[in-house]
DNA sequence: TAGCGGGGAGAACGTTCGGTCTGAAACGCT
DNA sequence: AGCGTTTCAGACCGAACGTTCTCCCCGCTA
């Protein structure tokens, strides 16, 4: 237990607090769930939460930051694994399907936020705006290289998707949701795919 | 003001309750905002409140139940004002696009409330599933009517395409989102439409 | 060894929550 | 007239909310 120096500097307290945060903000929502639980649950007192979080609210977007964060980390790797802009479309499709197939998957953790903070000038608004901008510029370049004429649609159409199975994964047979996604994922890559290389020949 | 007789069976108060939930609700969730706020607005005490409905719960379920209703009103008139099923699901596309455009917009009820409440065994989350399975099993219907093989799967694209552009509408650009919507069903409409006549064929 | 300071512990703050209770006006009905 | 229901008005409850407070321990440097 002596061994602890250096990496006590980003705080051990915080990190357990943030990731408690992090997991039954997403399981239970974010206005039904106090400070109290959460500090109960990472075994630390009030005033240890508040030394490293200014508020409640300080703590959601820290929270979304968090899930930002992972969520760039995974699509980041799946694009670096294929070679082709097609390959790479798929793969954070099948990435999404995956997080739909969990156990425990509660939707978009974003959907879910905005559907609790309805201010749009509200910090925690605005952090899942910038999520979904940052969301769609990434597929836009993707689909720039697939059909560079019709990127910017074909780029939506997938958000459009992908917003329909996060928020209907955990309200019907999510099997059934992963299903309907890819395949309209599918359709969707081919069909843009095709009409480039027709306008292109 | 002597003219009031009849009317008042259903109860004056309740219906301005209900109505003033709905709206305060929709606007701005369901957590956070309290008894207090509902009966201030409605012009009602809180005894009045708790004559009505017996938990907070009782009204959020009925809140939901109200916007069921108005829905299902919406989309059996439109149903009803079109000969062929493809020209009820694109009017019922051309209904869902117009509260999309609609000032106030605020995404879909359900999928807000699903938010809220993430216990499947909650009375309110069990009014969302019996919701979405109404609209699911319209749409398969009408999809039958135009694509007999493959209704289902063409009824789960649409409810993901629709469920996508919902919980979009109030993220993004309104206009966009409508736009891209509404090419997804054309599209969806059309392949299934080909694929059905060219199997009869 | 003395002293300093950040992090942890936990009591306590005032407010608001959902919900109950009393008591008295205002109404429709027989 | 008399009855029953509805509504108003508001005090009240315990619990939970987000937040702040003081105290103390522990590891650092001098």
């Amino acid at each position: 237990m002596t061994r602890g120096a250096t990496e006590t500097r980003p705080s051990e307290a915080r990190q357990r607090l943030l990731s408690t945060a992090t997991q039954i903000f997403y399981a239970d929502g974010i206005h039904s769930v106090g400070v109290d639980r959460i500090i109960a649950d990472a075994k630390v007192t009030r005033a240890t939460f508040y030394r490293h979080f200014p508020s409640k609210d300080d703590l959601v977007v820290t929270y979304l930051q968090e899930v930002h964060q992972m969520e760039r980390a995974a699509f980041t790797a799946a694009i670096a694994a294929h070679s082709t802009a097609a390959d790479s479309l798929l793969a954070i499709a099948e990435a999404i399907a995956a997080n739909i197939r969990t156990a425990g998957f509660r939707g978009c953790a974003f959907l879910n936020a905005a559907a609790e903070f309805p201010d749009v000038n509200h910090p925690v608004h605005q952090q899942i705006i910038a999520h979904r901008q940052w969301f769609l510029d990434t597929l836009t370049t993707l689909m720039a290289q697939v059909a560079e004429d019709s990127s910017d649609a074909a780029a939506r159409h997938f958000v459009m998707l992908r917003d329909g199975a996060m928020a209907a994964g955990c309200l019907f047979d999510p099997a059934l949701v992963v299903d309907t996604f890819l395949r309209g994922v599918e359709g969707l890559v081919r069909i843009h795919g095709q009409r480039e290389s027709a306008s292109a020949a």
